[in-house]
DNA sequence: ATTTTAGTTCAATAGTAGTTTAACTACACA
DNA sequence: TGTGTAGTTAAACTACTATTGAACTAAAAT
């Protein structure tokens, strides 16, 4: 019997913590619901987050793979990363509604 | 605008949370890749878990409604609870191999 | 030039989670 | 009745997580 490895699980576990959480949760569904991206701010706003924890909030996201932000001037946009959801959530992102 | 509760992200967060651990995560798999019940010791030992951490895993797993278990005298066999998972993450068990 | 705007970082705090060891319950078997 | 088996529970410890407020960077607007 062969030993098998889940390299993937790291990144899994990654994913679960990112997604743990009632704020995040929040985020990830406005970020779906509009299918664009948004800026990082009028996502907090919306979630009714400081901006700090905002932050915190999105690097954590981020960290785990499952949102893109591009920078643009002072302002941050955000959106899902499709890629990930597809590939370790396929159908997750339907069940939010 | 109407306000939009999401009552069911109480149990989202416990699931997520559930899953967020690479002992876990192999329990599941291990559950997933056989089909039907396991004694809970024969999963703990497959996973290499001594036998108050294996309870303490699958109590987490239990209370996020991600398994189910029936008592047989001094053995508790467990299985995948697969409605919880096709509601909350379809396509997701596929995934894991 | 200075004031806003957008977001990050740091330190402090409080709460939560995972592991270990030891003591415990319940049932089976001989 | 005692012995082994299957699993739970509690305490102690370590480590991580979420939130807050204040200080910070960088760019925009006036």
């Amino acid at each position: 019997m062969t030993i098998e490895l889940h390299a993937e699980d790291e990144q899994r576990v990654k994913i679960f913590k990112a997604l743990a959480d009632p704020t995040r949760i929040e985020i990830i569904r406005t970020l779906c619901k509009t299918q664009k991206e948004m800026a990082c701010g009028e996502v907090g706003e919306i979630c009714a987050v400081s901006k700090s924890n905002a932050s915190y909030h999105f690097r954590t996201l981020r960290e785990a793979g499952l949102i893109k932000v591009r920078k643009d001037a002072q302002t941050k946009f955000t959106k899902l990363d499709e890629e990930t959801f597809e590939k370790y959530l396929p159908g997750f992102l339907k069940t939010l509604f």
